[in-house]
RNA sequence: GCGAAAGUAGCUCAGUUGGUAGAGCACGACCUUGCCAAGGUCGGGGUCGCGAGUUCGAAUCUCGUCUUUCGCUCCA
């Protein structure tokens, strides 16, 4: 049998999911109906382990530094929050395919260069005819009565004219007809073996209130970030915040996307983890080269390789940003990126300014002078990031007697399950006297209790979903008071007083260990 | 959306030229045992992704469809 080490990415990638489904960390959403198309549901390991993930970035964001606070902003915004953001424009296209050369184009995109080699040709007629008439010539005259160029004009206007109704209608089936009207071919295969139009919103939208009215649509939040711009004054003032100064929240999205893929890490539905610094207008880039290099040391601090994790600065930016780098992260099919960070300049807060017509701008008492604040955003993918903890705590590894083991080697305090309370045998009260045990150390953290099988067999089941120590009660509890406490990566044992349990694991599952 | 591959028990997979579905592991009960995947006995679990078609008869052949993986395309 293949060892998971001398796998291929794909193979490995293959095996990952196959323990998270069997293990219980993510299954298929709706599964019983054949699943959802790249939508998943995360099972009780993995809803521990995507809230221990959360809980890490929260810790180290809001509570561990005093000038970022924390929100939690609605789904559901005003339409206009869409159209200030830039989405409404950007996140729609009509496309269609050429199903010789399997090439996918915007359709408006083929009309519109349909349009300009009209012109093209409109031109060189008209260059054509100066060259005839010379000095005389009347090129407005010309373009009047020549029938060529009368026809080629009405055609345009014809075009645009149909275009834009179908576009408006939404009758992507007339864009079709259109093209297919109009003649137009695939550049690359020449054939006007086209498929249907279809419309690309990458955003979903539903109707707020009953009625069905185009006034009453509202999209499910593409991104997280707008629920902190629009409540940036409202954080501003009544948190008593001073530039520089963050705002945090976690949460989930939607994107549409015309492809979705590769297990969770591109999703339909999925949770950012945002933050948005505020900060005065020049100091950005210092800003944004400090939260760079903090974001790539709390990666870094879960302790996987650090050859893991690269930066990729963007060469092209987005219409907003003047900064843009991604952590990229070496999942089994490759770097991808992991967290974004943006220098977002002032657009967000200067178009909800606009367009709201609110003024979103700060009174800075060091400068006297009130300006909109420039932004610097952190966002990392909670699912993409689960995805990386699961890939690289992956091991399989084989033991001395030539036996092998399945171990999720989680930083422990990531841990779904911290703990494992196991009676050595079912006799001899050893279950009440684990159970006992089990009770008191629920309290603070989430423990098993397990007495079927054998040891080892119980051993190797906790090593397979994280759970960094198995506590075994044996005979020799009753008599001294003392139990083994087995550990997980080490697989050592070692015998301890019940007294300092409590403390042991305290100390072990200290989230100072994380964020120290 | 296109192309390729795949879909049979919780997981990994057999299943011959079409003849009423199997294994290992896992799961449950009991017996034996007791510190790194022990053994035994018994048991639960699948309308073979779904839907049509061909056939006396379909997990198997044909078509459609859904889902997944990979490639293309796209990616604030």
């Amino acid at each position: 049998m293949l060892t998971f080490a001398a796998m291929n990415g794909e193979e490995r990638f293959k095996q990952i999911i196959s323990h998270s489904k069997e293990y219980g960390f993510i299954f298929p959403s709706s599964e019983i109906y054949d699943g959802l198309s790249a939508v998943y549901d995360y099972g009780q390991y993995g809803a521990e382990l995507k809230n221990n993930l959360r809980q890490y970035w929260w810790k180290s964001m809001v509570q561990m530094h005093e000038n970022i606070v924390g929100i939690d902003a609605a789904i559901f915004m005003h339409p206009t929050t869409w159209k200030a953001s830039g989405h409404i424009d950007a996140f729609s296209d009509p496309l269609i395919d050429n199903k010789d050369s399997k090439k996918r184009y915007r359709a408006d995109v083929l009309i519109e260069d349909f349009i300009a080699k009209l012109e093209e040709k409109q031109n060189k007629e008209v260059a054509k005819a100066r060259e005839r008439f010379g000095e005389s010539f009347d090129e407005s005259m010309f373009r009047s009565t020549n029938p060529k160029i009368l026809d080629s004009a009405k055609l345009i206007t014809q075009t645009e004219a149909r275009f834009k109704q179908a576009l408006e209608s939404g009758d992507l089936a007339d864009v079709k007809a259109l093209i297919l009207d109009l003649g137009i071919v695939c550049p690359v295969s020449g054939t006007r073996n086209w498929t249907d139009v279809r419309q690309f919103n990458l955003m979903f939208s539903t109707q707020l209130g009953s009625v069905a009215d185009e006034s009453n649509t509202i999209y499910l939040r593409p991104e997280t970030a707008q629920g902190i711009f629009v409540n940036f004054l409202n954080v501003q003032k009544t948190g008593r915040m001073k530039i520089p100064f963050g705002i945090a929240q976690t949460g989930k999205a939607f994107r549409n996307e015309i492809v979705a893929r590769q297990f969770i890490f591109r999703m339909r539905e999925f949770e950012q983890m945002e933050m948005q610094f505020f900060v005065r207008p020049g100091t950005e880039m210092e800003w944004y080269a400090y939260w760079k290099e903090h974001r790539m040391e709390w990666h870094r601090a879960l302790g996987f390789p650090t050859s893991d994790y690269r930066f990729h600065d963007h060469l092209k930016l987005a219409h907003y940003a003047n900064a843009a780098c991604d952590i990229e992260f070496q999942f089994p099919f490759g770097f991808k990126e992991l967290e974004g960070i943006h220098s977002r300049t002032d657009f967000d807060l200067k178009n909800h300014e606009l367009h709201s017509g609110k003024k979103l701008q700060y009174f800075d008492p060091e400068t006297n002078q009130s300006y909109v604040p420039y932004v610097v955003e952190t966002s990392v993918g909670l699912d993409r990031l689960f995805l990386a903890v699961l890939s690289a705590s992956y091991t399989e590894e084989t033991l001395e007697d030539g036996s092998s083991r399945v171990v999720l080697a989680i930083p422990p305090i990531l841990a779904p399950v911290k703990a494992c309370i196991m009676p050595l045998t079912k006799k001899d009260g050893l279950p009440e006297k684990s159970r006992e045990i089990f009770k008191t150390l629920s309290y603070e953290f989430l423990c098993q209790y397990d007495e079927k099988d054998s040891i080892g067999k119980r051993y190797r089941r906790q090593d397979a979903i994280g759970t960094p120590y198995c506590i075994t009660v044996d005979h020799q509890t009753l008599e001294d008071g003392t139990v083994t406490i087995r550990d997980r990566d080490t697989m050592e044992q070692e015998r301890i007083p019940m007294e300092t349990l409590l403390d042991k694991m305290r100390q072990r599952f200290s989230w100072k260990n994380l964020l120290g």
